[in-house]
DNA sequence: TGTACATCAGTGAACGCGCGTTCACTGATGTAC
DNA sequence: TGTACATCAGTGAACGCGCGTTCACTGATGTAC
């Protein structure tokens, strides 16, 4: 195969993004070369730059969408939940749940990529934006972003306790915690 | 230079590893090669292999000894401030300060190796014996674990985000509800 | 509508580079006598 | 205490490997007429 139709390639693209932005979050912008993400979708590495300029442009287009992606999981949430109070209280249970912990690809890109943007200033710009979003979403000023900042907290704690007891101890204190930094 | 007495040789592997938990906290253990760490403490990487197993090896050794110097700074934080309840008051503001935002590599290990440890079992016992010690320090049970959520999540969203207002806006946050979680 | 040709999405091999680790070597240290 | 020799901490070059990126090439798509 060789050239495809201009509407195939815009199919393509949007794949590979999409899938990066779980590739990335699972396994960490470092540790998923641009190979892997072009083998996940079904094609070689070398036309990956027909598309993209850099492996960090991708890295920011992957971040935008997981958030995006994020976002509309909250929106359906509040409407799904009948009221954003039982949104918030159902996303507390399924934040902090073990499948959360275990499955970082389809999880809270808030989380997902905090351990790699913290030391690099690339996509900070599109990580913040997003990170707003979210706290946004969970209640209005300072009451969302430390809300915000116990969810992320428990879950990379939980994340990198896995396998220890400490890990679900962690993840059931933060629940309880949780429900009450929004009154 | 080859030879150097045993006893500098013991010096020499201890300064390894000091500098090894500063860097490793402040770039990362994957940005971080051995090359680097050695380079750090005026040796070249051959020798390295003399001392240590591995990088791994190290990694493991720096991550103990930098939960062993907070806990050693907690301790004397307790005895400077006349008090737990006033030492966990000042320990909330320099952790949530923009200096420690800023300055990973000689601060708390929770939160500089979650990013790195999230997705790697390796090293896991030694950090999860570290976050408990911690969260000990803090209080006991569900309150101290949810506590340092709260103070890890926001300490590593500040990171991941500085450069934004949205920085200090977490760390404010982030200080204003913290003292509350003890209650 | 049909034809001739330019375009360009995707292929697969190659590039330079930095990594963790290995290894032959050096020569001061440590030890047996 | 002095001597002869074995040990081994540290050096610096080399190894195999995977990475991000480049590039000549392919051939179906898109377009000008």
């Amino acid at each position: 195969m060789s050239r495809v139709s201009q509407a195939e390639a815009r199919e393509n693209r949007k794949r590979v993004v999409e899938s990066a932005s779980r590739l990335f979050r699972e396994k960490g912008v470092r540790d998923v070369s641009v190979a892997d993400v072009m083998q996940s979708v079904g094609m070689t590495q070398g036309g990956f730059y027909k598309q993209f300029a850099s492996k960090a442009a991708l890295v920011d287009e992957a971040t935008a969408r997981a958030f995006s992606d994020m976002l509309r999981y909250l929106a359906a949430l509040d409407d799904d939940q009948g009221g954003h109070d039982a949104a918030w209280s159902s996303l507390i249970d399924s934040y902090l749940a073990p499948e959360a912990r275990d499955n970082p690809g389809s999880g809270c890109p808030a989380a997902g990529f905090a351990g790699d943007f913290a030391r690099d200033p690339e996509w900070r710009d599109t990580y913040a934006a997003g990170v707003r979003d979210m706290a946004g979403w969970i209640a209005p000023g300072d009451t969302g972003l430390a809300a915000l900042s116990t969810l992320v907290g428990a879950l990379l704690l939980a994340r990198a306790t896995a396998g220890s007891p400490l890990s679900e101890e962690i993840l059931r204190a933060a629940r309880k915690v949780a429900a009450r930094l929004t009154d």
